[in-house]
DNA sequence: TAGAGTGGTGAACAAATGAACATGTAATAT
DNA sequence: ATATTACATGTTCATTTGTTCACCACTCTA
């Protein structure tokens, strides 16, 4: 009656099936005849494989994105490492430099390593991939700042599991003397600290205007937004806002997010900014300007403008 | 005039390519389309990305391959490692390993390391898919043995350039007394050193029969294979050939022949030894009950015959 | 200069693949 | 008990892909 442990066989199996289709270049077909499953079924497995990151992709080779403008990104801006990947005709720029970010991370990421995540699409999209990287090799993940949800969300299909340490507060209180409260909690205050002990941070760079995340959770209100901008807000990461110089904002708001803040970013190293698209560029230089991050991760266009804008 | 270095924009050509098709999801028209190629050739391109292991595909999971039968494997022979790849209908047992073997280096080698190779059909193979990885990484190459032609060969195609050390010696030579001597030349002898303290060491397991890599070189003639059995010759490593505990057989040959011998091999830890197919049981068996290999990487077929002949 | 060989290119086709739809089955709610 | 939902499996069809072939440009040789 119980369980025969679906994941492990299944693990087995897509194994075996990836194995004879890509590495032995059997087509389904015969993949299926050999394993005794119907083509479909192998199509499907193989399917489910490629989106979770079970099977991955790498392109082996130092060009693996844009070379040239990587090493400008990374003189212009200082960055200690870039990833710029190639222009496409696919929509959702998020996905795609999620991606890239996961293959970044199952490149350097060394067993018993752990990664501390901040939110949004694009970050949720990247711990997806790594899942299976992550599982195999044993890396703990830590989340940034409160707000279960959203962390709870994205790892629920990555199968994580064990070794993922998400902070037990909501990202923003009411009051500011709730958040303070709360951050020296210990088992809070603990986790912030593993956190930035982790070997790399992943952080997503956010906009102001309606479309971010910050706005679409509901954590700020669409009547926010001006006043944001009229406060010289440019972009946000992890919930705090800053200026054009990367600055940060006095905002009443900061004073009640539970997590990590923008001085303990900079004071820390191999911070992994991950975004791109055309409402993103201003939020990005900003963040650049401000020496927030470490090592960028975007797209070619995205790339492009904020080298325009920095040097003109 | 001057070739624009085609390597170079090859690659980043390759890299777009392999991106947008991959992991944007694109088809091959669509590709075609935004890089004003025609969809035969980007059809083309990802073909030479695969099969150059410039496009690697790794299967994230300790289930790699199967997962049970290599820990049943480790325990009965001893091993540090074993890898088992699953049975299949393809036909070329050599090359299915040798990719496997590829993978299992491109996990395991860190930037700067080296590795040493033998020969082989298998390991050429790995060697061809190692390229890419080896080249990124700085991985330096060296051989355990002489025989230039071989060596040369398997890395023609693969481009490790640079870092590609090869004894400057023939593999067998015609007097002891010669191969003696060149073992004393500096330049060989500090070759053989280097290659012993690589990290891994790749070795294939070759068999006493007609097809083996061995006679089929015209390293021996047809004629030798019956004495060779006669003496009790199993199988043979880099020209070694053992009996069936994996014990060095004295053979006129192994005087002439220049490169790394057994008992070099058994001092040196992580020897990896890649072989399988039906013709492949008996000299493998032989090399393990020497303790000759540190890491096994084979197929399922033959590890279930192994442990047939090592338990019953 | 002609002719044979070489390497690259695209067209046409056949095979392989993925997506939409249809069916069946088991679990849940009414 | 029945309807309903969710889910898995299989079928069909349009699309995508790899392969084969013929063609062209170029080079090397006679």
């Amino acid at each position: 009656m119980a369980d025969t442990a679906p994941d492990e066989t299944d693990e087995a199996l897509l194994a075996r099936v990836a194995w004879l289709y890509y590495n032995d270049g059997l087509t389904q077909s015969e993949v299926g005849e050999i394993l005794n499953l119907s083509r479909i079924k192998v199509s499907r497995l193989l399917d489910v494989g490629r989106t979770s990151g079970f099977i991955q992709l790498r392109i082996n080779s130092r060009q693996q994105g844009c070379l040239a403008l990587e090493s400008r990104m990374k003189q212009q801006f200082g960055l200690s490492d870039c990833r710029v990947i190639p222009e496409s005709t696919v929509e959702d720029a998020n996905m795609r430099i999620g991606q890239a970010a996961a293959q970044y991370l199952m490149q350097k990421l060394a067993p018993g390593d752990s990664l501390s995540v901040g939110w949004g699409e694009t970050i949720t999209h990247s711990v997806r991939m790594l899942g299976y990287t992550a599982k195999e090799r044993g890396i703990g993940l830590y989340a940034l700042t409160g707000g279960v949800q959203t962390y709870v969300e994205g790892m629920r299909e990555a199968n994580w599991h064990k070794n993922v340490n998400i902070i037990p507060a909501p990202l923003v209180v009411s009051t500011p003397e709730l958040a303070k409260a709360l951050m020296q909690e210990p088992s809070v205050a603990s986790l912030m600290t593993k956190a930035l002990e982790a070997e790399y941070k992943l952080v997503g760079i956010g906009g102001v205007s309606e479309g971010a995340t910050v706005f679409k959770q509901d954590y700020l209100s669409p009547g926010d937004i001006d006043p944001l901008r009229r406060g010289g807000a440019r972009g946000d990461i992890l919930c705090r806002f800053f200026d054009r110089n990367g600055q940060d904002i006095a905002l009443p708001l900061h004073d009640r997010v539970v997590g990590v803040d923008l001085t303990q970013l900079r004071a820390s190293d191999k911070v992994i900014g991950a975004a791109g698209g055309p409402t993103k560029t201003t939020p990005i230089l900003a963040a650049l300007r401000g020496n927030i991050l470490d090592i960028l991760i975007t797209d070619e266009p995205t790339a492009l403008a904020l080298l325009d804008a920095a040097e003109g």
